[in-house]
DNA sequence: TATCAACACTGTCAAGTCCGAAGTATAGCA
DNA sequence: TGCTATACTTCGGACTTGACAGTGTTGATA
């Protein structure tokens, strides 16, 4: 740490950290995108996300889902109707992620166009 | 789309589109990490990530590197010495995503420290 | 009466990805 | 002659993912 460039003091502190929770969870296929869909088009249900999703495997989907609701990051309200229904939405405090990750979801789009 | 709460219009359109190449890549373990680290610490070495980071094997660090190298994402500057040094730094005009996923680690870390 | 559709998954197997440990190449130093 | 330093690569096994088929319930259709 002397010469080198430095954006900021505290990107210093986080960026090079450990692998942490949330990080290793985001780090799985489709989590980001699974999590700003459903910040986007909550409450949503498990067909829309597959649908709009279009090529995820519907167990990769199902085990995204389970890991980010098991995390806290999402709410699973299910109601006892035939055919089923269960709805998802961000939980109530976590809704600032969604909100960090869309620039870069929004960022990776943007590139795709233009490269 | 009818009585859906929506947080704005071009978080919708971006949203739940399908996996694009560059959040394939960000969904790889470290990805996110390196790319933050690299930003943060450049130019930096290898060797100095893998310390950086603690635990990463040295094949996954190689391989991730080798990933946003080639996505154009980081530049690789070898130097004909012995023993060996290579640099990594951010592509000039890929800054701006480090600058967008620096909050995402901070956010994590800041959730990993409360909860 | 038998079959089908709708929905939200789960199960299974093959393929791909990741990890940890060991190995590679080179030159200076003891 | 062996050790050190560096930036990797290779290998076998473990874990993750994808494709596809199946589950359970009830109302609608043939």
């Amino acid at each position: 740490m002397d010469e080198r460039t430095q954006p900021n003091d505290s990107a210093a502190e986080t960026c090079y950290c450990p692998t942490s929770g949330v990080i290793d969870l985001l780090s799985r296929t489709y989590a980001i995108q699974t999590l700003c869909a459903v910040g986007t088009l909550q409450p949503v249900r498990y067909g829309e996300l597959e649908t709009a999703f279009g090529d995820v495997s519907s167990s990769t989907l199902s085990s995204r889902l389970g890991d980010l609701t098991e995390a806290g990051l999402l709410e699973r309200n299910q109601y006892d109707e035939i055919p089923p229904r269960v709805e998802y939405r961000l939980s109530e405090d976590r809704t600032d992620l969604c909100e960090l990750l869309t620039p870069v979801l929004d960022w990776a789009q943007q590139r795709e166009t233009t490269d």
